[in-house]
DNA sequence: AAAAAAGCTATTGTCGACAATTGGAGACAA
DNA sequence: TTGTCTCCAATTGTCGACAATAGCTTTTTT
């Protein structure tokens, strides 16, 4: 036990266990590995982690305190399980700040460079959209989605980095994260939803060129609400589904499955 | 020491003796016995508390990250020291998160109850007006103030509350706190200044009752606006102070204070 | 006497152990 | 068979102890 600390001392992270345990938690959740509803036990993650509860225990605190986690009092911790208005709400902060940033970045001066990189992001949505026309599929497949994802958000941190206001942009980027859990399993974009969602990139990235906050603040709240549509849509959907799967009866399936996930 | 804690277990707090901790160093920020720049030591609350580092290490963590205290790493937690720029960012905060707010709850009929409250609320600072004209000082005493800050407080707390958003609400109430931190001894406010308040708060609330949510939002903005000003002025003048000091040859004067408050 | 090195002290980071609580399994009665 | 009660297992909440670190003091060296 000590010779396994010794041995990974000091690797990755910035030298804290505490850290080491933090990152653990938040990519197991991240990757999916660990989905809402799992519990997240101290001790578990202790033992494999090869430290002692303590840190573990500490992470688990700090996630609570983003959100992440939900903590019954001495019950432990399990992965948030977002609810409908949950949703709703972590939108509503999406756009409340978002909006407000985007209006402040167009009220001021943007570099040449910061908008050709957020063009050039927002043109990759199209390469998207070719690829899916090509493939004369329905919709982008998880892997295109995952690297849709990754350019999106490069696009909305580029662009919250512009207002210059860290506290909006750490909020913002737990508010994304956070969503994301839920998001996991997603259905792929359709090319109206490629179309749409350039379009409101472009107009966005005209109001900051052209000093428009009107249309900037106008086009990111469309936006955002049409993303918070199809979440609920796909909430609704899932949970449709859910209560069907309750109302059958439960054999093997259930048991199996929470146990699975927990290990 | 095991006797302590038995004779005081469960008394205010939920139960846990981290809660304890919690709102002890909450209130002590909060009422001023500590002060930006003052250290917080783990093992002189959990003596003075009569507690386990634990519980006190744990509460220092979640105000860490409710961004009460700054951490560094080897050497302890201090009261957070609000920079320039940290004010801004926070009244910024808090312009795009409570401007939302208002405008989503006077999009949505709002009831008489409400209205009612808010307009009781608003019409509280004309009282605090009349008391100042009449005792013929140029400004509220601290007094008068801290009445004054908590008649303010419940208004805009209302406010939030007509929004429906809890983590909209959550943060607010944190970035106000924060905000508190920095404002403990500021000037009291004068006669334009309270008129200014009162003619923001209604026109709020009459924004609110005929639906106007431009005219809330816009108000709110400006009355947000207005108190970041008011803080940037008395940051500067007490920075320019406190260079001032800091250009005067140190005796004794600055190591006792230092020493005195860690106690 | 000044600078560098060594030691000291106070504080945090981490650990293993114990107590308290909670949910459920199993016994028992109706 | 079903409802209730008791006991048990698992988990958290808290504790005291030890190790590591950083700043400060003292000593040594030049």
């Amino acid at each position: 036990m000590t010779d396994a600390r010794s041995s990974q001392t000091r690797k990755k992270n910035d030298g804290s266990v505490r850290d080491l345990a933090y990152f653990h938690i938040q990519k197991m959740i991240a990757t999916g590995q660990l989905v809402a509803g799992n519990p997240v036990s101290e001790l578990y993650l202790a033992k494999e982690l090869g430290i002692s509860r303590t840190p573990v225990r500490e992470a688990i605190g700090q996630l609570v305190g983003e959100g992440l986690l939900d903590q019954i009092p001495n019950r432990g911790a399990v992965v948030v399980q977002l609810t409908r208005q949950d949703i709703i709400e972590l939108y509503e902060l999406r756009e409340a700040l978002e909006v407000y940033a985007v209006g402040k970045a167009a009220s001021h001066p943007v570099s040449h460079a910061d908008i050709d990189r957020l063009r050039e992001l927002a043109d990759k949505i199209l390469t998207f959209k070719e690829e899916l026309m090509k493939s004369g599929k329905p919709a982008l497949d998880q892997e295109q989605m995952q690297s849709l994802t990754s350019c999106d958000l490069s696009f909305h941190a580029l662009l919250m980095r512009l207002a210059a206001n860290s506290r909006i942009v750490k909020i913002v980027n737990e508010t994304r994260l956070l969503i994301r859990i839920f998001a996991m399993h997603r259905d792929g974009h359709t090319i109206q939803r490629l179309d749409q969602m350039n379009n409101h990139h472009r107009d966005i990235v005209r109001g900051l060129s052209e000093h428009d906050d009107q249309l900037a603040m106008r086009t990111l709240s469309e936006h955002i609400k049409t993303s918070l549509e199809e979440r609920l849509e796909e909430f609704d959907h899932w949970e449709r589904e859910a209560s069907l799967r309750q109302s059958l009866p439960v054999f093997f399936d259930l048991p199996g499955r929470v146990k699975d996930s927990s290990r």
